[in-house]
DNA sequence: CTCTGTGCAAAGCGTTTGCAAACGA
DNA sequence: TCGTTTGCAAACGCTTTGCACAGAG
């Protein structure tokens, strides 16, 4: 449980209501379209406007406190800022799941801009596929 | 140099000039946005249209003759069905850049999912920093 | 010749913006 | 109190759709 009111004050937000319940929202879910996020907070919030979500993501963003996560043939999804890992994407379900970043895999892909004289900044590794959940699902 | 007319019949689409245009000029680009498509199309093809843009790319992406390429805060790229392929984007000028999948790396992406149960599907790699290009022009 | 594809214009939606009121610090 | 944030409603821009005509096979 992360303490919103202090993530947000340290990168110059104001901590609000609406933007510690879109954090708790995303963090809670893991990751979230803006859509599911307006969704689940305007339960708590009835008033909350969907313009309101789109300025705090985008704030957020810019701040670093969230960031993006595009997914193929989808509106992108947002995640709380974490440690590097890799996303699993269920294209079944849709359900996005986090794995530890891998660090031969790290290794590789340094050398690999190394060499190319490319400044590694961020890396983004999806990986998709059928999860667990929708793989017995299937085969039933 | 592509035979795009045999690559569309044999996907099941009837090779009109807007469509050979459309692949060639991804083909050419590498990796392009839908307006950059149209823009560049356009010019050979003054009557072309925006919706036939749109139209063709829906369609040659579910005939998988395409591929898209989300990219953290921009608009979608599509590039050509290739081999699994590492992109390297340039956060600076944009550009798309395919290097070969290692082997290596991709035998880590299978141990991980097949430990998870998850059916491993595409792959889809994004390496985000600055190229050797823009690199040259940040330092001077 | 037949069916698919194109171009146009309108409709549809997701996203952004401006502003007055409400709120956090 | 003061600057920031919210909510509303309008504006915007990208994307999709319907239809008559043109074009590929």
């Amino acid at each position: 449980m992360t303490d919103y009111a202090t993530l947000l004050k340290d990168s110059g937000l104001k901590a609000t209501f609406q933007r510690m319940n879109i954090l708790e929202s995303i963090e809670h879910q893991g990751h979230m379209s803006i859509d599911a996020i307006y969704e689940k907070v305007v339960k708590i919030h009835p008033s909350l406007s969907l313009a309101t979500v789109y300025k705090n993501i985008i704030l957020m963003v810019e701040n670093t406190v969230l960031v993006e996560v595009p997914i193929i043939g989808k509106k992108a999804k947002y995640e709380l800022l974490k440690d590097e890992h890799i996303h699993l994407v269920c294209t079944q379900c849709g359900e996005v799941e986090d794995k530890p970043h891998n660090s031969s895999a790290d290794a590789i892909f340094n050398a690999m801009t190394q060499s190319e004289n490319f400044i590694l900044g961020k890396q983004q590794i999806n990986l998709y596929g059928v999860c667990s959940h929708c793989n017995i699902a299937i085969a039933s």
